[in-house]
RNA sequence: UGGGGAGUCGUUCAAUGGUAGGACAUCGGCCUUUGACGCCGAGUAUCUAGGUUCGAAUCCUAGCUCCCCAGCCA
């Protein structure tokens, strides 16, 4: 479907560099997680599109952790990080890299600079750094120790590696261009000293190269064709560019396009973050997170997410993409695989008053009228069962399809029932509905041939499963809150609305954690992916079914 | 107002000098043993002003608006 679809301007410009011979031809790609956070839909994008890419052109992808910062990374994060890629379908085989596989080298690197009169070691302090930086208008001055000779660099910068400066007395930066109208060629810092634990390498290093200084390279060293990376590093393609031409090495052809940004929710990892550390949010995986994790546990097949970001397309523009356009291609998804069942939310007991006592019928029930070959199973039916409170009303407006007086409804894969009598409570409220069926029905249909407007869901009481329902909704109220100064006000207090008491058909006791089905004229459901204890079922609204009725009501 | 980017329906992606199109969203209608799905239909867009041209979203000029950059973050 996706063969006539206009190539982006990625791959039209990878199209003109195997015309023109570049690269011998080749396309190799990566992605470049820092390991600081769990990945999000954003990310996917970005690793979607080089993997696609990779794959699209016969070439390879590589992933590769960009952890040049020990004071924000942790293995839990490379962990969750494969963990999502793989989730997502993507492969890269034995080509799994770290930037600090890369740190001797990088050291050498810098020794070669060094030489070459191109580094030097600063004594400046961090704010003496910045004051001597300039300002977007002004040039910035160079520090008193630029012209340091390679000698004395080589010296000090040896020492820095082996410890013997304190955290932040020093800095290796490169030596191009104070003036620059581009302030990433103000002499940009290459190293600092920073006595941190590293996830990797240990305590080996104390001082850790710039993300600036080691991501060019790093993608050098693997031989990469196309660096794709997102709009805010254009003005940083000429300081990689510089690195590597005056270290001489082989040099990848950078392109940026625009990140994903979603409606209703936010997209920084320092924003994520937030969520759950303040525990608005009960960890990265929380269904109502932009995460991968958080997706794949509220039931996100992978191959919608795929479907939604192919849809989007990529360029250059900023956007924010309407979050409804990706419950879209969930539904489209899921419309197609899921089975379906019955569930009733907010149970009402009915009593069928002239179905014999004890009897109990079983009716065979397609699992999915998308699917033929996902089959069917069999429905237990009884005198006593539950159907949705919200699916009576003792006054109802006209076009309301669905039990009241006079009203007589198709029980799906049952029989027509007849409304008879609502039992109240002292309080007033409706506790059950007697109503009487139609032997003649039997199958949900017939011999008569008369209409019957209203279909409703049920689930045999004798036979009926507990489950704890949990509903989102949008995390947060407003269109882009990741532009709100007092963005946290935005949170959505309804995200989340937990059912204590709902009843499922039997068949859902066998269904596997993580599993997506659609709950008949509600939505669709995945089942709870992480160990629950107790043997009660958790469910997830992965997204609700489309309900006109529901938003024609709202109207009137 | 230094440098780097970007402006096309409500949103997003296309149209690469030749009829401004798709998707989502919205609004109608049909269908229906899910008020779902599906089907049919509708409306709404080229940032502005000039210029080149038979013809401009596209080329030129001048503006305007928005985004990114002054971390020893990535």
């Amino acid at each position: 479907m996706s063969e006539e679809k206009k190539k982006d301007f990625i791959r039209e410009a990878i199209d003109a560099d195997i015309a023109e011979g570049r690269f011998d031809g080749r396309v190799h790609t990566r992605f470049p997680p820092e390991p600081n956070g769990y990945l999000h839909i954003g990310h996917a994008k970005a690793f979607g599109l080089n993997f696609q890419i990779a794959e699209d052109f016969g070439g390879k992808c590589n992933l590769r952790f960009d952890d040049t910062n020990p004071t924000k990374e942790s293995t839990e994060f490379v962990d969750a990080i494969i963990e999502d890629i793989k989730w997502m379908g993507y492969d890269w085989e034995d080509r799994l890299f770290y930037a600090s596989d890369y740190y001797e080298t990088l050291f050498d690197y810098a020794m070669q600079l060094i030489d070459a009169g191109k580094a030097y070691v600063d004594d400046l302090s961090g704010d003496e750094i910045r004051e001597y930086r300039g300002t977007l208008k002004e040039p910035g001055k160079p520090s008193p120790w630029r012209d340091r000779s390679p000698e004395e660099n080589r010296t000090l910068f040896q020492e820095m590696r082996d410890g013997k400066h304190p955290d932040g007395s020093k800095v290796l930066r490169a030596k191009i261009d104070m003036a620059s109208p581009n302030i990433n060629m103000r002499d940009p810092v290459m190293y600092r000293i920073l006595r941190a634990h590293h996830h990797r390498t240990g305590d080996a290093w104390c001082i850790y190269p710039m993300y600036d200084w080691a991501h060019g390279q790093s993608d050098s060293l693997e031989s990469i064709t196309h660096s794709l990376c997102s709009l805010e590093f254009e003005d940083h393609r000429p300081l990689y560019e510089w690195f590597l031409e005056n270290l001489g090495i082989y040099a990848p052809r950078q392109i940026e396009f625009a990140r994903l940004k979603l409606t209703n929710t936010v997209m920084s990892k320092r924003k994520l973050r937030t969520l759950v550390e303040e525990g608005v949010v009960d960890g990265w995986d929380d269904p109502r997170m932009p995460t991968l994790s958080g997706m794949r546990r509220r039931g996100y097949p992978p191959a919608a997410i795929k479907d939604f970001l192919s849809r989007m397309g990529v360029a250059k523009r900023d956007s924010v993409i309407d979050i409804a356009q990706l419950e879209f291609s969930v539904r489209e998804n899921l419309n197609k695989n899921a089975p379906r069942v019955m569930a009733v939310l907010k149970p009402l007991k009915v009593v069928i008053t002239n179905y014999p006592e004890d009897q109990v019928e079983h009716f065979t029930a397609i699992n999915n009228p998308e699917d033929e070959s996902a089959g069917t199973r069999e429905l237990p039916f009884s005198r006593e069962i539950y159907v949705e409170t919200t699916d009576f009303w003792e006054d109802p407006p006209k076009k309301f399809h669905r039990l009241g007086p006079g009203r007589e409804v198709r029980l799906k894969h049952a029989y027509y029932i007849t409304f008879q009598e609502a039992i109240k409570n002292d309080a007033g409220e409706v506790v059950e509905l007697r109503c009487t069926y139609d032997p003649e029905s039997r199958g949900a249909s017939t011999p008569d041939g008369r209409k019957v407007r209203g279909t409703i869901h049920w689930v045999s009481v004798p036979h009926a499963k507990d489950a704890e329902v949990r509903n989102y909704d949008r995390l947060f109220l407003t269109d882009a809150p990741d532009t709100e100064e007092n963005w946290q006000e935005s949170v959505n207090p309804d995200a989340l609305e937990t059912l204590q008491g709902a009843k499922v058909e039997p068949s859902l006791a066998e269904a596997d954690p993580g599993s997506g089905y659609q709950f008949m004229r509600h939505g669709y459901y995945a089942l709870e992916n992480k160990p629950t204890s107790g043997d009660k079922l958790i469910f997830h609204r992965t997204v609700p079914l489309r309900d006109s009725w529901g938003k024609t009501q709202k109207k009137s």
